[in-house]
DNA sequence: GAGAAGATCTCCT
DNA sequence: GGAGATCTTCTCA
């Protein structure tokens, strides 16, 4: 499996492809502590003023302006006062669209994310990254990594085949989100233990 | 400059 | 199954 980052032009297309397309592919974190990577295994796609939950659906604002620029750019953002969530933008500059990863399968460095994020005694393995907030806070994303470009070989970024198959994948409504839209825009591989 | 809501998680009953 | 924790950003004055 290659470990080249994902071009510029994975991410600008069409926001509800790319967030199936980004299942299976490779979340890889640089610290100084080492390298740390997983498998994505689960996505939600948000779009722009047709989307009541985006936070672009009232045009940009100083936090959702990353969201109208160009694809392939890291959109990290804070909520509940406790934590951060991790978003690949989407589309062409001028038009809004994020891809929220939700869920990874730790493959490697997994020793550094138990640290970051220590669990309770008996709790699963797969607790550790099975939510947006549990992944953020494992691979140490922080406001600070937001807007880092995801298409060059940094802190952040996303490999793998582009045309590799995609493994199955399941849709329901997206999760958490209040305002209206029961848009089945959340994707997820099958038969994954690591899906929240 | 104040007030409110929020793409969540954990612990408690 | 439900409340509470805690801070960034947005909206409106």
């Amino acid at each position: 499996m290659g470990h080249r980052p994902l071009p510029r032009t994975f991410y600008e297309r069409n926001t509800i492809q790319v967030a199936k397309d980004l299942l299976g592919k490779i979340l890889i974190r640089r610290t100084a502590e080492g390298q740390m990577t997983g498998r994505i295994v689960e996505t939600e796609a948000y779009r722009g003023s047709d989307d009541p939950a985006s936070h672009a659906y009232r045009g940009a604002t100083q936090r959702s302006r990353l969201m109208f620029g160009r694809g392939g750019i890291a959109y990290v953002y804070y909520v509940y006062g406790f934590h951060h969530c991790l978003n690949a933008t989407t589309e062409s500059p001028g038009t809004a669209g994020a891809v929220l990863i939700r869920a990874i399968e730790p493959l490697g460095g997994i020793k550094n994310m138990r640290l970051n994020r220590p669990l309770p005694r008996h709790s699963r393995a797969e607790d550790l990254t099975n939510g947006p907030g549990k992944l953020a806070k494992a691979m140490n994303v922080t406001l600070k990594l937001n807007g880092t470009d995801l298409t060059t070989i940094g802190a952040l970024y996303i490999a793998g085949r582009e045309s590799a198959t995609p493994p199955p994948i399941s849709t329901s409504t997206r999760v958490g989100v209040k305002k209206g839209s029961r848009r089945p825009w959340r994707f997820f591989t099958r038969d994954n233990e690591f899906v929240s």
